[in-house]
DNA sequence: TCTGGGGTCCTCTGCCCT
DNA sequence: TCTGAGGGCAGAGGACCC
């Protein structure tokens, strides 16, 4: 019985083995055997990634810097380097790319690759899974984890049974590859926990556990009705899918972004609006660099605001044209801005930008540039120009290079941070190697 | 324990139009 | 002219993933 979804695929999903933390070791030969913990440092961060030395003493990923700190207090905590790891990861695509056109990163560390096609030219999946955790080895220094299936679903899940265990001493080196086989796929699945399945997070645990569902097993025997009523239309078909091992989604290369967003948690709450205005327009300036980057323009201006409650909300407006400069961004998110009272202190804030399509460049009309406070009076080429000759002088000089003005004013360290800040402030509020991107 | 950042997708609700 | 149904769209929020 076929039950993969589609007909006779090979499916690979490559993990690479705790990533972050093992580029580190592997760059710095005095991190290695140690625990390592690569995140925020500071009282509001989080932990990116964690060696296997680290994970044995419970440290594990999306955790809080401080709990990481009271679990293992031996650990050498490293800031992250952003760039880096996306240098390295390149490297590793190319390696997946080399064996199959059909790669389809799902971040730095990960990524599904269809090698139906190819296994005359490489031999079957195992041995494609073998010759690429080879190569990664050799040319990279890292070892990565491959699940083999008919189906992403089923190949993501045999990863997780094929990596290397914690312990003190490090990594205890799993099988490394992993394969479900045409027609094994359910019996594979039937004795997994029901949250082993993709989507089923902490709430949708809660009402399957409700049901009477904690198997896999029991989820396939569970009418699809029944979960369409729990959990609502989408939900409840996909996870019925899931639970028969049908999973048809195609690996698909060269995926667009759908949406470009950029938010900081605070090192500390802030309660007066000019503060949070200069924060919206160094946002709206790294979102808009990174759309024009990436050649998007978005008709969707959002900002998010969490309180520090931890009360979270949204404020979104769809422009009559698509933009993808500061200034337009920046005008829209302040009138978002403007109707929320951030007198009871903001924890975190972001800027998004959705809705892209391909580039519509510098579709301002000379109404946006003139009614923005931090664009200057200029017709659309102008503006046009201006973006283009800011772009190249970062490009050469580095991202502070140009600053908007309202940024430049007092010239304070915080007000020249550049961006992606991933993992939390750090000790001291100010940018770490990973702010830099 | 006290909760990051960057995304995607889904659901619900309200509004507008036919 | 009024009213309700239904579709399309936008906005808000929730859940989930890495």
């Amino acid at each position: 019985m076929a039950a993969s979804g589609g007909a006779g695929r090979t499916i690979l999903h490559v993990d690479m083995d705790a990533f972050y933390a093992s580029v580190e070791q592997l760059r710095r030969p005095e991190l290695r055997g140690k625990p390592v913990v690569v995140g925020g440092s500071g009282r509001r961060g989080v932990v990116a990634a964690a060696s296997y030395e680290a994970r044995a003493f419970g440290v594990r990923s999306a955790m809080p810097s401080m709990r990481a700190r009271t679990l293992c207090p031996q650990a050498v905590f490293v800031s992250g380097d952003h760039a880096h790891y996306a240098e390295v990861s390149a490297r590793v695509m190319a390696i997946f790319a080399s064996m199959t056109p059909l790669v389809e990163p799902l971040s730095l560390d990960e990524a599904f690759l269809d090698v139906t096609g190819v296994q005359r030219l490489h031999g079957d999946g195992p041995a494609i899974a073998a010759e690429i955790r080879r190569r990664v080895l050799a040319e990279e220094g890292l070892t990565c984890s491959v699940g083999v299936a008919p189906n992403k679903f089923l190949a993501k899940l045999a990863t997780e049974q094929a990596k290397p265990s914690a312990s003190v001493r490090g990594p205890v080196p799993g099988t490394g590859v992993a394969v479900v086989r045409p027609g094994d796929e359910r019996a594979f699945l039937r004795p997994l926990p029901v949250g082993a399945l993709w989507g089923v997070g902490p709430r949708t645990l809660e009402k399957l556990h409700a049901l009477g569902v904690r198997t896999v097993g029991q989820l396939e025997r569970m009418p699809q009705h029944q979960l369409v009523r729990a959990l609502g239309e989408a939900q409840g078909r996909h996870l019925h899918d899931l639970a028969h091992a049908v999973d048809p989604r195609p690996v698909v290369p060269d995926q667009r972004p759908k949406s470009i967003s950029h938010e900081e948690t605070f090192a500390e709450d802030i309660d007066d609006p000019r503060a949070l205005h200069t924060e919206l327009v160094r946002m709206a300036d790294a979102v808009a660099r990174r759309a024009r980057h990436q050649e998007v323009a978005g008709r969707t201006v959002a900002i998010k605001v969490r309180f520090g409650d931890f009360t979270t909300i949204s404020r979104s407006v769809t422009l009559p044209q698509a933009v993808d400069t500061g200034p337009a961004i920046v005008r829209a998110a302040t009138q978002l801005l403007d109707q929320i009272d951030v007198a009871p202190g903001v924890r975190l804030f972001g800027v998004g930008l959705a809705n892209l399509a391909d580039d519509a460049p510098h579709q301002l009309s000379l109404d946006d540039l003139t009614r923005t406070a931090d664009a200057p009076a200029a017709d659309g080429a102008a503006w046009s120009a201006v973006t283009e000759a800011v772009d190249a002088v970062r490009a050469r000089f580095g991202d502070d290079a140009l600053l908007p003005a309202a940024l430049a004013e007092g010239g304070s360290l915080r007000a020249k941070r550049s961006g992606d800040q991933q993992w939390g402030p750090d000790e001291t509020g100010s940018s770490g190697p990973a702010d830099r991107v």
